[in-house]
DNA sequence: ATGGCGATATTTTATCGA
């Protein structure tokens, strides 16, 4: 019996097209717990017998071809919440989309996310954004503050690089998204509420990257962003043996633009 | 030390992504 827990969270940009590298990549990479983000299908799209066969149990959350989260376990997964508490509605739909699903899996409350992109500072998806996150603030801190000791992981695809560092070119970054002061604040908050950012401290920067865009020839020019993270509870961190970015599986025909970002526990 | 955008539905063009 093992006794670390292996996690890791992946924008995979499409459950469906992606499969089978999916289930390449978790046979091989001895992971127990997976976060998913951009799954692009409703549920009865996703393809959970593939990960049935694997041995793992699926939590997937999703509407149309847009957003959806998941959670696939293979150490059980218990206490399924789609959504969380106050989550804003995109205003162009009206309604809640499908970006947020959690679930305790060996004893620890993991979160996949996918937060909203925010287009252009001057988008309405920008203002969704900042209300998006402030919202999931009030919720992260108000779970810390009942319990000190809860192992709470909110992990996925941030949209946010919190340091000039996290993208190749900050200059490039300019009046864009993902760096702005407002969104750096807006994932400070959680930090300031006694999350930590427990792959990076495993990571250092410069150039350490969790996405690549696919035009430019920007993964192989190593022209990356930061924008994936797991933070965590103080009690959890505390159990943080090792992490790393699989940046391998970000190369070859039919990658996903993010690479899985992985976390070692001790239980 | 990798490879010149990709996925999906609204489908031959639009929407989204970051």
């Amino acid at each position: 019996m093992s006794d670390t827990l292996r996690f890791a969270t992946w924008n995979v940009n499409s459950a469906r097209a992606r499969v089978d590298r999916i289930c390449a990549w978790l046979e091989k990479s001895n992971t127990d717990v997976l976060a998913i983000q951009e799954t692009k299908c409703k549920d009865n799209q996703f393809p959970a017998d593939r990960f049935t066969d694997l041995g793992f149990e699926v939590a997937h959350l999703g509407a149309n071809q847009w957003n959806g989260v998941a959670l696939l376990s293979r150490v059980g997964i218990d206490d399924v919440q789609r959504g969380f508490p106050g989550q804003p509605e995109w205003s162009k739909t009206e309604s809640v989309e499908p970006r947020a699903i959690g679930a305790t899996c060996a004893g620890v409350t993991f979160w996949s996310l996918y937060v909203p992109n925010g287009r252009t500072l001057d988008d309405p998806h920008y203002a969704y954004k900042l209300e998006w996150l402030d919202e999931l603030a009030n919720n992260a801190q108000q779970w810390l503050e009942s319990d000190p000791e809860a192992k709470i992981a909110l992990t996925g695809d941030w949209n946010i690089a919190p340091l000039d560092e996290d993208v190749w070119d900050i200059e490039v970054f300019r009046d864009a998204t993902h760096v702005s002061e407002p969104e750096r604040r807006a994932y400070e908050r959680f930090l300031d509420a006694g999350y930590k950012d427990v792959v990076r401290p495993f990571t250092p920067g410069p150039g350490v990257y969790t996405y690549w865009d696919y035009t430019q020839l920007r993964f192989p020019r190593r022209e990356g962003m930061r924008i994936d993270h797991i933070l965590t509870t103080p009690a959890l961190a505390d159990c943080i043996a090792d992490a790393h970015i699989d940046r391998d599986e970000r190369k070859g025909k039919g990658a996903s633009d993010h690479a899985p970002v992985v976390v070692d526990i001790k239980k």
